[in-house]
DNA sequence: CTGTTAGCGCTTTCAG
DNA sequence: CTGAAAGCGCTAACAG
């Protein structure tokens, strides 16, 4: 039987189901949109027409007509990088379940670009969500006040936000590296604008100040390998027997640059990563703190589309903690006899 | 002045600008989509209203009545599979080069999950790319004629294709193998429906036949590192000394599983994953197949929207070629006197 | 060049 | 419970 086409695109509509289940056309729509509001025999029979046909309701049609697109963003600075891809699985599964459909967006870091597709985004979602954004306070205010917005790892007030709160873990970290004889520790940090990495070098100064070790901050030019690796020098230059790093990846890099160096992780050095996204696949095994990125994605979902349905007065600070996964990384610091790294003023 | 809401009721729409610039509202429509039909000095008039008024154009209705949304789909197995996150952002940018948005599916592995996204991404986009697809040969070639199509990674004829081949350079990695005294070789399958591993498959089959070694076939849960694991007792019960496996993550489950059996790599055993998306990593190093993930995420993108413009009277299937990438995870066969595992009829 | 007239596919009163 | 009818905002023939 060859399939028409009444509408010249192909898809068959509201009305081919109508016409082969015998009913009205308003009947489909409800059997879909408010089933309730139907006899459940009905609801059923145009169900059934409808599968034959391979229909699937317009989503373009419907939103035209009602105002909701069923549609929700979600920019990131860079797919690639292994911390997002588990956020954008669970946050496309939760806006599945949802039964949205989720735009995905690359910002490759580049605040402009991000500002440009959130535009772009918003005149087709009923809301956006913006993983580790790069843009500055008054343009997430602009946008939140044009469509519900949520943020994951940025703490803005007054815009939902869900955080993956890894000042806890970094503080078990260095206490893991002093208890370890380390008293003259380095973070190696992402990307200045990040708030992940200002909440982890915050955590790093609180904690060497509490536990009377020396702190030592290094900026990096981005959360990778080559940043990581570029670090290094720079790193063994501070005398300090163990690093802090952002992520796994800038772990990595610090690890291959020290291997090229020769210096031997963890007998000589101690290195402690973030996100636990390569760490136990790596030689050492990285010592790390635990991901909730998956989590992160889920959650922010979630608080995004029950914000369209539920009137939500209140603003919502979501905390996912973290805790340190102890590996292969981190040990006892180099006897001082040896190293000429030393705690010296 | 407050803000006038957007897309919600109460933005200026296409009559308030027709109205309050006495023209009709298909010339308003024209002022915007084709100003070239009209006088300039019409033009200016209403785009100095339209200004006025705060109006901006509703995409959705466009796409209602023009079909085109400016969207395009993009449907992958799983995102979180290392494969997927370059080709996912080679494909966006691609799409936001050509001014498309990319709606992302994750069909988890699942033909059903895959063919229910892909009738519910139809009708918001107008063309769909699918990655790896699960689907029968009759869903795709359904699929096909309701919206232009490109496939990534699977072969079927009259619909636009993108290929990574690997078969060559599986080749090279059985006769390196071989080279290295190699003659009785497994290799650890995917998922049983990827084209990529029946290509893979066949490939070592060939080369075997060719090189008058044993090829001894294993299939394996899915591609991932618990399935690699799975497969170690029949990998080694095989008595082979050297594997060619789907995909890095199932050599990485492999070489886990050797190193639980105290089985040593390279010296014991060989293994030669795919991909390269976490060989460098690993240790010992993995040898591995090049991976041109991101080129086919952005030719595919490119192939479709090109499909969209130029009549395409030919159906195209584009190669990428793959090459073997050694490393440290094959070396010379150990000595047949000493292991158990001598070529044996 | 510009206006008129039909829809695009779906939801939603309002009757029955 | 179900159907008829009126749009949602915009575009696209077809006239003039």
């Amino acid at each position: 039987m060859a399939k028409r086409r009444r509408n010249g695109r192909g898809a068959p509509t509201i009305s081919d189901v109508a016409e082969q289940s015998g009913v009205s056309r308003a009947t489909v729509s409800r059997a879909f949109g408010r089933p309730e509001l139907l006899l459940p025999e009905t609801v059923r029979r145009v169900q059934a027409v409808a599968r034959a046909l391979g229909y699937e309701p317009n989503r373009t049609a419907r939103a035209l007509s009602t105002g909701r697109h069923g549609n929700i963003g979600l920019i990131v600075p860079d797919i690639a990088n292994p911390f997002f891809p588990p956020l954008i699985r669970a946050a496309q599964a939760a806006a599945d379940a949802a039964d949205y459909c989720l735009i995905l967006g690359d910002s490759n870091e580049d605040p402009e670009r991000e500002d440009l597709l959130a535009n772009k985004l918003a005149v087709q979602t009923e809301g956006l969500v913006l993983a580790s954004t790069r843009l500055s306070v008054e343009r997430l205010r602009a946008h939140a006040e044009r469509r519900p917005l949520v943020l994951v790892n940025r703490d803005v007030a007054g815009i939902h936000r869900v955080l993956i709160d890894t000042a806890t873990a970094t503080i078990s970290a260095m206490e893991h590296l002093v208890e370890l004889g380390h008293t003259r520790i380095t973070y190696v940090g992402g990307p200045a604008t990040s708030w992940s990495s200002q909440q982890r070098r915050r955590a790093v100064n609180r904690a060497a100040k509490r536990l009377r070790v020396e702190a030592i901050m290094i900026p990096s030019r981005g959360p990778t390998y080559a940043a990581g690796m570029a670090s290094t020098e720079m790193v063994l230059a501070s005398g300090a027997t163990a690093a802090v790093t952002f992520d796994d990846l800038v772990a990595q890099g610090l690890l291959a640059g020290l291997a090229d160096r020769k210096v031997e992780v963890p007998s000589q050095f101690s290195v402690v990563g973030c996100d636990d996204v390569l760490a136990a696949t790596m030689h050492p095994s990285l010592t790390t703190l635990s991901n909730r990125s998956a989590d992160a994605g889920r959650v922010a979902v979630d608080l995004l589309v029950s914000s369209f349905t539920t009137e939500q007065p209140a603003v919502i600070r979501h905390l996912l903690d973290s805790s340190l996964v102890v590996r292969n990384s981190t040990s006892l610091a180099p006897s001082r006899a040896c190293g000429g790294g030393g705690p010296a003023a």
